[in-house]
RNA sequence: GGCCCAGUGGUACAGUUGGUUAGCACGCCGCCCUGUCACGGCGGAGGUCGAGGGUUCGAGUCCCUUCUGGGUCGCCA
């Protein structure tokens, strides 16, 4: 039978419990960790959000409470009244509260629990299934728990920062129009208009420059965004944005606005200084140097330019490669100079899941000797060539790849972070950040046969490369940035375009006509011809910034409820069935049942 | 949609070239124990080895299919 709180109140979170607190009475709550009964005496291990504190009974507890206390197992809720008492001699120092604990005078407990289907420890080894399943008792951990609090705070210095810098948190429709462009929408049947849908929001981008033209000037909002896309250790299909706008700005002042955010968000909640300015790459300096756009500048592995050394050595790979407008590049992994064949076959292998067709490689060991894939091509000039612009001095494996430049990054760039690993080159522990600049306005979809937005179709074109949009609209670079930790992408955003001619131009480069861009932005474009600032922004993940705080793996660990791979959620079960009624409501005919075999045959 | 990894009492793991009764730790239950804190001691319960099929005298182990979870490529304006 469990009993209440009446008569008694939480005075203290079991933390706060200490010893200038002896002698006092406290009430404290939480969870029973762990029981240690030694006969007449017996040990209760509290735990609430705050740590562990420890309770005791003993000679001087009555036969009844001390029977109660027996009765306690762990994940029991209870909350005990009691007087501090120093333990003497017997401090656990690896308790927060080790020198303390309470002497118990009253307890009651508020609720019992079944044995929990894994230990409620810290750093449990648990199974990500059953973790989600009970995501309600893997939050209790403590490791969890820190992950959830830190994110909160995160939040909190997010607020005050921009709050103090005049911005305002202004709210944006989660039941809004589906946006073709970019990412799957989310849709939600609409039960007053047949067939007709909303979407949930990649982002809040329209409202927010829509917010600008209102003259609210700086707005600010964390917010949920949805992408229907399949997930990534870094990717839910719902996610939290800490996302900004601003008027009457350059790039230069969003920058350094935002990267005095970050750097007082860390200093707030991890107590690390940020050196400002943040360094900064073009995008073609990243690819050349790092071949990613979201560079992890914590090693260096970067990449070389061999094309000159190696179009004419005789190998047609490469030089088909480069007669077909490609380019050949190299990294050099310092310390792999005695990898086994079997082990450079392996990187070579997954350097392919990159696009490549293949990897050519140039070993040169730390006795000085050479091992290669394409030794007959390589004289000694060459070889000489290759070592001094790869700066390879023994202990070196050289890893080539000659393909179209996209190929060619995406490969290398992939073969470098693979390379680190194994090298154990990084440390979570180190953060270095990067803006990434300059990045191209336009990529060609060869799916679509056309021009698509990098970022998004409102993005400013570099003020210099105006000219190039009739003429050579791929080498026009937009007045767009990236912020980048450790190889992610920790948040991007751009200058938008706020004159028509030019937005009207670029429009034109994606393929709309004047009929469907209205037909899709028509409320954002009308809104322009009523007296637009200049204006732009930028979108931080908040998940990925929390995650790395925590370094954790994924940005599971620091989102309460995520879903797994198939975006369903293992606790709740959803998505799931509903009633033939609801979907009547919304004019959603049932799905029918697939016929049974036949099919295949 | 493709590729890779994993699945063995509640949890985390071990299980040899296929061989008798599937092993260990933690947890759980009971008894004992006055300073434990990963308490200790003694005893006990708990497994259709993810599922289905196949090979074999015999399958946790080999083969096929499938389910679940993870990583990744595609995808993610």
């Amino acid at each position: 039978m469990s009993e209440n709180m009446q008569g008694l109140k939480r005075t203290h979170y079991c933390t706060e419990v200490s010893k200038e607190l002896i002698g006092q009475e406290v009430v404290v709550t939480g969870w029973v960790q762990r029981r240690r009964n030694l006969g007449q005496l017996l040990f209760i291990t509290l735990r609430d959000r705050t740590g562990l504190l420890q309770l005791a009974f003993g000679e001087q507890t009555q036969e009844q409470l001390f029977e109660k206390a027996e009765r306690l197992r762990s994940e029991f809720v209870i909350v005990a009244q009691g007087i501090v008492r120093s333990r003497g001699a017997d401090v656990n120092h690896s308790m927060a509260t080790g020198d303390i604990e309470i002497e118990v005078t009253e307890l009651r407990i508020l609720s019992e629990a079944e044995t929990t289907p894994f230990e409620i420890v810290e750093n449990s080894d648990v199974k990500d299934e059953l973790r989600l399943k009970y995501r309600y008792l893997d939050l209790r951990r403590p490791d969890m728990q820190h992950n959830i609090i830190l994110r909160s705070k995160v939040a909190g210095s997010v607020r005050r920062f921009l709050e103090t810098n005049g911005f305002l948190e202004i709210e944006t429709p989660m039941l809004t129009k589906s946006t073709p462009e970019g990412a799957r929408d989310y849709l939600v049947p609409s039960r007053v208009h047949p067939e007709n849908f909303y979407a949930l929001p990649q982002s809040p981008q329209i409202f927010k420059q829509l917010l600008m033209v209102s003259g609210y000037d700086r707005y600010f909002q964390i917010v949920k965004c949805f992408r229907d896309e399949d997930l990534r250790a870094d990717r839910q299909p719902e996610f939290t944005q800490i996302d900004i706008e601003m008027s009457f700005v350059d790039v230069e002042d969003i920058i350094s606005m935002n990267e005095k955010l970050i750097q007082q968000v860390f200093k707030e909640t991890m107590d690390m200084n940020i050196e400002l300015p943040i360094q900064r790459l073009t995008y073609q300096e990243a690819m050349d140097r790092y071949g990613s756009d979201k560079p992890d500048v914590r090693f260096g592995v970067e990449l070389v330019d061999l094309t000159q050394t190696l179009t004419n050595c005789g190998f047609a790979v490469f030089e088909n490669a480069i007669n077909g407008g490609g380019t050949i590049r190299a990294i050099n992994a310092k310390g792999m100079g005695d990898l086994g064949r079997k082990q450079i076959d392996a990187l070579v292998k997954y350097g392919q899941d990159y696009g490549a067709k293949g990897v050519a490689w140039l070993q040169i060991k730390a006795d000085g000797t050479e091992k290669s894939s394409f030794t007959k091509f390589l004289s000694e000039e060459i070889v000489s060539q290759i070592k001094e612009k790869m700066n390879a001095t023994g202990d070196d494996l050289i890893m080539i790849v000659a393909d179209k430049p996209n190929v060619v990054f995406a490969t290398l760039g992939a073969l470098r972070l693979e390379v680190a690993r194994r090298l154990e080159l990084t440390q979570k522990s180190d953060y270095k950040f990067v803006w990434v600049t300059d990045f191209p306005l336009l990529e060609y979809d060869e799916e679509a046969g056309r021009y698509v937005a990098m970022h998004h179709p409102f993005t400013m074109p570099k003020e210099e490369d105006l000219h190039l949009m009739d003429s050579e609209p791929s080498k026009v670079r937009a007045q767009a940035y990236d912020l980048c930790l450790n190889g992610y992408e920790l948040g991007g955003g751009s200058l938008r375009i706020y004159q028509q001619d030019i937005q009207e131009k670029m429009f034109q480069l994606l393929g709309f006509d004047k009929e469907t861009a209205y037909e899709r932005f028509g409320f954002l474009l009308n809104a322009f011809k009523y007296g637009t600032p200049p204006h732009g922004g930028i979108a931080f993940g908040l998940d990925r910034i929390v995650m790395l705080m925590t370094q954790s793996d994924s940005i599971r660990d620091v989102i309460a409820f995520p879903k797994v791979k198939d975006a369903s959620c293992l606790m709740t079960d959803a998505p799931n069935v509903v009633d033939v009624k609801q979907l009547e409501e919304l004019h959603i005919s049932t799905i029918e049942p697939k016929q049974a075999s036949e099919d295949v045959e």
